[in-house]
RNA sequence: GUCCCCGUAGCUUAAUGGAUAAAGUAGAGCUCUUCUAAGGCUUUGAUGCAGGUUCGAUUCCUGCCGGGGACACCA
């Protein structure tokens, strides 16, 4: 365990020990927290306050006790503790307690700040399920990031996680984007839009390299100009209906042009999520289970959970739970995308036996998400609770007044991923030219696509994930203050002063000085485990870079008042800092997906 | 109509019910012969409105205003 959580423990444990046995609290609930500032000691509990009424007496009497409890107990690296009006109780940490934090760091480097809080937990974690049949934009940059950081954070809590998406690769939307590939793809408008003629001609289409365009797109188009021809034109809408038809009988025509828009789809989805780092360890296919979802509402439907209409259709009652009832099956005994969906929920328990199931999903699902849990629970595939929908704000645009505005594809607006990061890449390679008189560097596309990267991700996991984010390409991505490329700088700045060391780094410090300029950075260091569990109470991985922000703050302020290398005899424990908060640094990127840069 | 989410400096964002609401950016002013100035330092500036619960509310509850979203056989 790391020296903050066992300090945290052993002082919460005594707290709460000592509430509980001179009051007759009941399991009392004390948490030790950050002091808001330095000046309120390292870490308070507001705690005597929360039970002064239950142990009668005043909260600033009740703290005096606690603090002359564990004053009585000597509690290892506490070194002061003060109560403060009306009731706050504040701890003062000895030196010796940050040396040993930063011995910590240094000896598990890439494994500070994890903890096993999730130990013997298996985790399935949903995210960025996309449609194959357009381009990725922000919506899904969002989704990808919050997710790929959330799977990472679970695991540094100690979790085992499964990372997974589902491709919804069959339907009406796959049927337009065949009819759009089929009748506007053509290289000669004489070519007939017909299956069969495409099977055995398929040179007389255009491929995505022959129109000189990435696969995503072509895809895109393909899908815009049949969704358009199918609302516009009755014969279409027959058509694309008719290709779902023949698809679920298995027409061998109509699923190989099912086969290849999809490939395009792929292709083009898969280069911008290698680009973003992305990574699932399982892909579910809609087409693969589309069907068992049916057989779970006939069971429902045998025991009596489920009523069947009397037009066909069955309904599930969730007035206990308290949302409205909804639909399963179609009159015509189809299945909808929740009849699939609990067929879905039903294999993921069953393959991976999995404690939580997490679904990161844009907020419009909620309701959908709940009636899912909730009938779900009503087949005794799983308890509601150990389902979780983690939903996360809009990304918009910012409107002509000011205000938010979501993209639209229909105006035009939408923004895609891999455009966003050119944007990006090329403002930054910019800024490269200006810094070193013009000249470029040969790795300097490698370094720039990186940073844009950092940018990115940065600028969308700082804040939290609920909050809508509005996105102006000119602002919204700096390259300068609180940003990823601030966090990276810093992280390079300390490389360098590493890089030029002439001693070794030893035994940081006695444990018996007073911490100096550096107390503030020191003690950062210390909260770092603590952010990694606030980050898994909130499921939400803006704390980590919140932190980060700090932390750089913290450290540039420091490197502003302080030569590291000076030849001192505190030389080599100003190193051992250094080095600290370049590893501190580095594991906190690792969780947000961004990767560290040597030299800037 | 019902339900859900959101509302914090000009702008983009922080703050398990706690102490003086924190940063960045934009504006004003310093700061590179010194380990990377994409940095550091100083300064101006905010909790939509009205109640309630509480020792204490940006946070919880009620109502209102404003923005977004969802509401049974679409995906």
């Amino acid at each position: 365990m790391n020296p903050i959580a066992e300090l945290v423990l052993e002082v919460e444990h005594a707290t709460a020990d000592f509430l509980s046995s001179h009051y007759g609290i009941k399991s009392p609930e004390v948490s030790l927290e950050r002091s808001d500032n330095f000046i309120h000691g390292d870490m308070s509990t507001s705690v005597s306050m929360k039970y002064a009424k239950e142990a009668e007496e005043s909260p600033y009497n009740l703290a005096q006790l606690i603090a002359n409890h564990l004053n009585f107990q000597q509690l290892t690296h506490i070194k002061k503790i003060e109560v403060i009006e009306p009731g706050f109780i504040n701890f003062f940490f000895t030196t010796s307690f940050f040396v040993k934090v930063l011995e910590n760091i240094i000896n598990l480097e890439a494994d500070y700040g994890k903890n096993i809080s999730l130990m013997n937990q298996k985790w399935i974690v949903e995210h960025t399920s996309p449609n194959p049949n357009k381009a990725m934009h922000l919506g899904h940059l969002r989704n990808n990031l919050v997710g790929m950081s959330l799977v990472r954070m679970l695991s540094w809590n100690g979790a085992v996680v499964v990372s997974d998406a589902v491709y919804n690769d069959r339907g009406i939307a796959i049927a337009k984007l065949m009819w759009g590939f089929l009748s506007h793809m053509k290289k000669n408008s004489d070519t007939p839009n017909d299956v069969a003629y495409w099977v055995s001609n398929p040179d007389k289409w255009y491929t995505p390299k022959e129109k000189n365009i990435l696969p995503d797109i072509f895809v895109t188009q393909c899908y815009l100009l049949g969704e358009s021809d199918f609302k516009s034109d009755e014969n279409v809408e027959a058509i694309v209906r008719n290709f779902v038809v023949q698809w679920e009988n298995n027409n061998k025509d109509v699923w190989e042009l099912w086969s290849h828009v999809l490939s395009y789809a792929y292709e083009g989805m898969e280069r911008t999520l290698l680009r973003l780092d992305n990574h699932w360890d399982k892909i579910w296919h809609e087409h693969e289970h589309y069907k068992e979802g049916k057989k779970y509402v006939q069971e429902g439907l045998k025991k009596g959970i489920f009523t069947k209409l009397e037009d066909g259709a069955v309904l599930t009652n969730l007035s206990i739970y308290d949302i409205p009832d909804t639909i399963l099956l179609k009159k015509d005994g189809t299945s909808l995308y929740i009849t699939q969906d609990i067929a879905l929920v039903a294999l993921k328990k069953k393959r991976y036996k999995a404690d939580k199931l997490v679904w990161v999903i844009g907020p419009e699902q909620s309701l959908a998400m709940r009636q899912l849990f909730a009938v779900c629970e009503q087949l005794k595939i799983g308890k509601i609770d150990d389902f979780d929908h983690v939903s996360y704000g809009y990304v918009g645009l910012k409107d002509d007044d000011g205000g938010f505005k979501k993209m639209s594809s229909r105006e035009g607006t939408v923004v895609l991923i891999d455009d966003l990061i050119n944007v990006v890449k090329e403002k930054i390679k910019i800024k490269f030219t200006s810094k070193n008189n013009g000249e470029l560097t040969e790795d300097i596309d490698e370094l720039s696509e990186k940073l844009a990267l950092a940018a990115i991700k940065f600028s969308i996991l700082k804040s939290d994930r609920k909050q809508d984010l509005v996105f102006d390409t000119e602002q919204s991505i700096e390259t300068t203050g609180d940003s990823g490329i601030y966090v990276l700088y810093t992280y390079v700045r300390a490389q360098s002063i590493l890089r030029k060391k002439i001693k070794q780094i030893n035994s940081p410090l006695d444990g018996q000085h007073e911490l100096g300029l550096e107390a503030d950075l020191v003690k950062l260091l210390a909260y770092f485990p603590e952010v990694i569990k606030t980050a898994k109470k909130d499921m939400s991985t803006h704390h980590v870079a919140q932190y980060l922000l700090e932390l750089c703050s913290a450290f540039n302020a420091w490197y502003g008042k302080e030569i590291v290398l000076d030849g001192s005899e505190k030389e080599s424990y100003k190193l051992t800092i250094t080095e600290s908060v370049g590893i501190t640094i580095k594991n906190g990127l690792s969780i947000l997906g961004i990767e560290t840069v040597e030299k800037i």
